[in-house]
RNA sequence: AGGCUCGUAGCUCAGGGGGAGAGCGCUACCUUGACACGGUAGAGGUCGGCGGUUCGAAACCGCCCGGGCCUACCA
């Protein structure tokens, strides 16, 4: 047995183990195991990312998930690997290349993609090492990513096959475009902010010169592009303008008024202009006239006016358009007014750009067949999104769901295995790049220049990593994957991807439960973000407190359906857990040095405190383990908790100590019960607290605790986790009335401000014959806890001439205080005591006067309360005896 | 506009139909041979407000007030 330091230091440790462990192999996988399969894949991390609260939070819970399996003997796989992050990867290195004086456009494609790829060797590791920090129990093996060969090939096929199957089409459409990304991007990638802004109003005079109509718009600018003004058909005060044509100010082209349903008529002046060109809206009711109304491009792919605006705003940017138009339809006296409006704007989710609506061709999968199943899947129970609350998120997304728009026109990602033909314009889908056009035999091909989106190869994540569209061993065993731990954020963009593509293509759900954690908020429950800088990064906390405490404390914070609002002082305090786990084990290891760890324990005839703490030890391990087993993961944090500290620590260590410094006969029995208890208790923390368990595990005795058959001994990491551990009641029972006697003497102590190193002198009434016995029976222990002499225990104990005393429900503790006790003092006590007894008495006896209680509520119940009032009654007689004696000490009334 | 969620001790949060819990902070006493990152004993709460269901509500239901989040095409 080496000597542990007096206080856990982690620096060091962490590494030491993690290299140990990774040598030891123990997070392979072998899917040839027989054993039970659980398997998660990692939501994998950007490539381009750094280790955030939310990350933290979400790999230490599968950390936690996969550790206890692992220890509970089933086949664990936990799959690492990073995502791609194409528009987010992409502007990283366009930043560095601009920085440099270069451009993408000027190096080319190619080039520009093995810059990408040199920058990911040498930055793109970085969250990985940082998730390793963590303690993250991945098969490193197995680390993918989803640009390499393997999951490309998985995206070509699922690409390609979905178009076989008429279910991946292009189309021209409005999309979401980023004037600074350069590309388009699906529903979800957009975010909506509330803004304050302004309503314009602007006339537009009738063509033949009978009058106007006023049009309001929060986007003027986008009037040059205007095709038409809609009114509501029912709308009195324009029905005689439908039909008729207006002149569009400051170009002068005629468009036609016309009547649509989805005009509001409350809103603004119940007259729109349609501008089908960049308004999602307008494209529509211009799609519902007949015949439908042009469109007019004003606005090009870099935000600026395109020579359709005029050749006074040609080239402007769309903003300092805004301007000049209104600064023109002022001049005109066509502006008629502006007002403060609220209105909600469309930004980039990856660079904050206010997203312009543009017509564009581009790849869609079409979704309503897919979301079908995958909202079936939930609903017949074969995904379990855990907590429930989340489903009909899930839901009422699906069900809503819109095409999904997965090309993009950056560089960085799976290039679209689709050919044009130069010859007949013919399209070819194809798995390889074809050598010539099936249709015309023309060889002028060229690939399509788009990627794919980001979240479309992250859609096959759970069976890629796998190995698919390869049939192997891994799929096999570890499909489906029991698990998904992540964050609401990304329900859309992957969960319900998965979903759909798993269902498709595995013909199963990729995940049977779907853990949905919280996000990490400051202590203010705001979102931690960069702007606000109010911004905790993982890396310090760790450095700070060590990773075991960091872990604890997000473990601890993680209840299901409540956001985590993280408080560094909390981590503080589990450093101070951690420590004192430390010293624990410190004192343990210190007095057990001459005893071996039994390979299994036989409580037998041991003490009652010996018994009290493995049925505390056995109820607390099934408390973590159904914790865990339901994803209470701070239930079973502050289960194991209590135990150690407040159970093993501050009663049965104590107890220990006469036993172990005496020379009862027990001694021996003591030491190994001791020592077992810190194997349990150390393989009870390990998924919580990974690194100072294995380090203090590994310094008992020759680092082979409990090691059973095998390889076991060798890390914890890979021990048996304590599971369904015999209990004792009577012993739980017992140790009730010793905690009573004893609190009884510390309370008159503290209360009487007693010096905790004066040894008392006590005697104890117990109400009966069978408290007395085990009172009598422990009372080394009593004399030890209580920091007294015990002068006499039993029925017929008498309260000694100026005493204090404690009226507890099986006894009374008397402490004669000759000369030092302040009656008065006293008195005060027992009055307090008396109160509380009192405010008992009268709340139950007011119950059990209520004739409905007695005649409706359990039978159980009533019986309880009655129990509880009787003792109650008694309690406060006593205390009223007591403190009569004393008044009669006292001299006084 | 809809939907979800939260309001419990000074602070950060658990809990959840039968007399309010934790951590930190606070008060008093204590360096007792694991630990002052410690020990013992305390103080502190009309569980957001109002109604309802119930023998019984902090918990379940409704409304209101106050936070937060998500979805949506009101130009």
């Amino acid at each position: 047995m080496s000597e542990l330091e007096k206080s856990y230091n982690p620096k060091g440790v962490e590494l030491k183990w993690y290299e140990y462990w990774m040598s030891g192999n123990y997070f392979v996988a072998d899917p040839g195991s027989k054993a039970e399969a659980f398997s998660i894949v990692i939501p994998p991390p950007n490539v381009t990312g750094s280790l955030h609260m939310g990350h933290a939070l979400n790999t230490t819970l599968q950390d936690i998930l996969v550790r206890w399996k692992r220890m509970k003997g089933c086949n664990v796989l936990w799959i690492p690997g990073m995502d791609h992050a194409g528009i987010a990867t992409q502007n990283v290195v366009e930043r560095q290349l601009s920085s440099e004086g270069l451009d993408r456009h000027w190096m080319g494609r190619d080039a520009f993609i093995a810059r990408v790829w040199k920058w990911k060797e040498e930055y793109g590791g970085r969250i990985i090492h940082q998730l390793k920090r963590l303690g993250a129990s991945c098969d490193w093996s197995r680390e993918r990513f989803t640009l390499d060969n393997g999951l490309s090939k998985a995206v070509i096929e699922v690409f390609v096959t979905l178009y076989e199957q008429g279910l991946i089409y292009r189309d021209n459409r409005l999309i979401n475009w980023c004037p600074r990304c350069h590309t388009a991007l699906s529903d979800i990638e957009v975010e909506h902010e509330e803004l304050e802004g302004k309503l314009t109003h602007i006339m537009y005079p009738l063509e033949d010169g009978s009058g106007s109509v006023v049009v309001a718009t929060t986007r003027p600018e986008t009037m040059l592009g205007d095709t038409a003004v809609a009114v509501h058909p029912d709308d009195e005060r324009y029905e005689d303008l439908i039909g008729k044509k207006v002149s569009l100010p400051l170009t002068g082209r005629k468009i036609p008024v016309v009547a649509d349903a989805a005009v509001e008529r409350e809103f603004g002046t119940g007259a729109v202009k349609v501008t089908p060109a960049h308004d999602f809206n307008d494209e529509a009711i211009a799609k519902r006239q007949e015949p439908p109304l042009d469109s007019v491009t004003v606005i090009g792919p870099d935000g600026r006016m395109t020579a359709e605006a005029g050749a006074r705003y040609a080239g402007m940017d769309r903003y300092e358009c805004r301007k000049a138009v209104i600064s023109d339809l002022k001049e005109a006296g066509l502006l008629v007014k502006q007002e403060k409006h609220t209105l909600s704007i469309s930004q980039c989710y990856r660079c904050k750009t206010v997203i312009e609506p543009l017509s564009a061709l581009q790849w869609y999968v079409k979704v309503g067949p897919l979301a079908r199943e995958a909202v079936k899947a939930v609903r017949e129970g074969r995904i379990r999104i855990i907590p429930r609350t989340w489903e009909n998120t899930y839901f009422a997304w699906m069900e809503n769901i819109n095409d999904w728009c997965i090309s993009r026109q950056i560089w960085w990602g799976h290039r679209i295995p689709a050919w044009y033909c130069g010859g007949c314009g013919d399209v070819i889908v194809s798995r390889e790049a074809p050598a010539k056009c099936g249709k015309c035999g023309g060889t002028a091909l060229r690939q399509d220049e788009d990627v794919l989106d980001t979240w479309f190869s992250s859609a096959l994540w759970p069976f890629s990593t796998l190995g698919w569209p390869e049939s192997t061993e891994e799929l096999r065993t570890y499909y489906p994957t029991s698990v998904l731990v992540t964050g609401f954020d990304i329900i859309f963009f992957w969960v319900a991807r998965m979903a759909m593509m798993g269902i498709k293509f595995m013909k199963d759900v990729p995940f049977s439960d779907v853990y949905i954690h919280a996000l990490v908020r400051d202590a203010s429950g705001q979102k931690m973000s960069k702007s606000k800088g109010n911004v905790i990064d993982p890396l310090i906390m760790m450095e700070k407190y060590g990773t075991d405490a960091f872990r604890f404390t997000l473990a601890a914070f993680a209840a299901q359906g409540r956001d985590v609002r993280f408080s560094e002082e909390r981590v503080e305090g589990y450093r101070h857990f951690v420590n004192k786990l430390w010293n624990a084990s410190r004192f343990i290891l210190a007095n057990t040095g001459d005893v071996e760890l039994p390979q299994t324990f036989d409580a037998g005839d041991l003490d009652i405190g010996s018994k009290w703490i493995l049925s505390r030890l056995a109820v607390t391990a099934d408390d973590v383990n159904s914790a865990l087993g339901d994803y209470r993961f701070n239930d079973a944090a502050s289960s194991v908790y209590q135990f150690t500290w407040h159970e093993l620590c501050d009663w049965y260590i104590e107890m220990a100590k006469p036993v172990l410094y005496g020379e009862s006969f027990g001694k021996e029995a003591v030491k190994v019960c001791l020592l077992y208890l810190l194997d349990c208790t150390l393989r009870l923390l390990h998924p919580f607290m990974p690194y100072v368990t294995e380090e203090i595990w590994q310094t008992m005795k020759g680092g082979k605790a409990a090691a059973g058959d095998g390889r076991k001994g060798e890390s914890i990491v890979i021990a048996d986790y304590p599971l369904s551990l015999p209990g004792y009641d009577e012993a739980e029972t017992e140790m009730g009335l010793i905690m009573e006697a004893v609190t009884g003497v510390r309370t008159i102590r503290g209360e009487l401000n007693l010096a905790p190193s004066l040894e008392l002198s006590v005697y104890i009434k117990t109400l009966s014959e069978k408290t007395g016995d085990v009172l009598r029976k422990n009372l080394t222990y009593l004399a030890k806890l209580a920091k007294a002499r015990i002068i006499e225990i039993g029925v017929e104990v008498k309260k000694p001439r100026g005493a204090a005393v404690a009226v507890r429900t099986f006894s009374e503790v008397y402490v004669p205080l000759e000369g030092l006790l302040n009656i008065e003092m006293e008195i005060d006590r027992l009055k307090k005591e008396e109160a509380k007894v009192e405010q008992s008495v009268a709340f139950l006896n007011k119950k059990l006067l209520n004739e409905d209680f007695l005649k409706r509520a359990p039978k159980d119940v009533v019986l309880k309360e009655r129990e509880k009032y009787e003792e109650c009654l008694k309690r406060k007689e006593r205390i009223q005896e007591n403190m009569r004696k004393l008044h009669e000490a006292g001299g006084r009334k």
